[in-house]
DNA sequence: CTAAACCTTGGAGCGTACTCCAAGGTCAAG
DNA sequence: CTTGACCTTGGAGTACGCTCCAAGGTTTAG
C-alpha cells in the first residue's frame, strides 16, 4: 500500500503521517526501490488508535509511550505492566472527568426541561 | 478575591487566567479603584471545569461554546437545549473512545499475566 | 521612607502539532 | 515522449495555548 492510501483510509494527510513517522509514533515503512514507502494494513489500525488517543486529549509525546507500551517487545515484563496500569489510572481519570461535565450538560438540561414545564402550568 | 487567590485555588497562572479572560473564557472581573481585578468564588468553579475539558482535549474554542452553553442567558432555551445535546454526543464518543483504550490495556495487561503463568508452569 | 509583595498593560517568544512549499524523481496511459 | 498523478526530501510557515518580560503603579510592614 502506497502513502496515498494510507491518507484515504485514514483521512490523515501525508504531512501528518510522515511527522507521525518522523516523531516514532510509526515504524518505518519498507521502501520500494524507487525509494517510496510501503506500508501494510496493520498500519492503519495503529494510526487510528494514535488518532483517538489524541482527540482524547493525550499529547504524541504520551502516545508515543502508550504506543511503545502496547506495540513493542523492548520493555521488561515488569516494567511494561507497570507503565500500563499508570496509563489505565489516567484514563480512568479522565473517565470519570468526562462523567463530571456530562453530568453539568444533564443538570442543564433538566434544568431547562424542568423551567419549560413551569411555562406550560 | 484578587488574582494571587484564584491562581492559588486554581493551579493556573495569573498569565493563564488573564488570557482565559482574554478569550472570553471567564468573565471580565470587577475592578477595584486602583484597576485591581476583583473575583468572586464562582470563577474557581469555573475555572476548574475549563480545566477538566482542556485535560480532555477540548479546544479553547469549543470549551467557550460549552461554557456559553452552561452559564449563559444569552441562547434561546431551544438552541441552548440542542446545543447541549451536541455536546453531550461528543462527550458520549470520548467515553467509549476511552473504553476502548483501557481495553486495549487490559488486554495488553492480561496477556503479560497469562504469559507469567506459563512461565510458572 | 523604603522594601517586599502585590497588581497593571502590551508585546515578544516558545513548544506542539501540524501544514505548505519548492525542487525534483517515477510511472502508467495515450 | 509527454502529461498527470503519484512519490521523495528538507525547510519554512502557521495556529493554538500559553509563558515570560519590561516598565510601571499600589499597598503593607518595619
Amino acid at each position: 500500500m502506497q502513502i496515498k492510501q494510507v491518507v484515504e483510509k485514514t483521512g490523515l494527510s501525508r504531512d501528518t503521517i510522515r511527522f507521525y513517522e518522523q516523531q516514532g509514533l510509526i515504524a518505518e515503512p519498507k521502501r520500494a526501490d524507487n525509494g517510496y514507502r510501503h506500508y501494510d494494513e496493520s498500519v492503519i489500525l495503529h494510526l487510528n488508535m494514535i488518532n483517538q488517543a489524541k482527540d482524547l486529549g493525550f499529547t504524541l509525546k504520551e502516545i508515543k509511550q502508550l504506543v511503545q507500551l502496547l506495540y513493542s517487545r523492548e520493555l521488561t515484563q515488569v516494567q511494561m505492566q507497570r507503565q500500563l496500569q499508570i496509563k489505565r489510572e489516567e484514563i480512568n481519570r479522565k473517565l470519570s472527568e468526562l462523567e463530571s461535565i456530562r453530568q453539568q450538560i444533564d443538570l442543564a438540561l433538566a434544568g431547562l426541561c424542568k423551567y419549560r414545564e413551569q411555562l406550560k402550568a
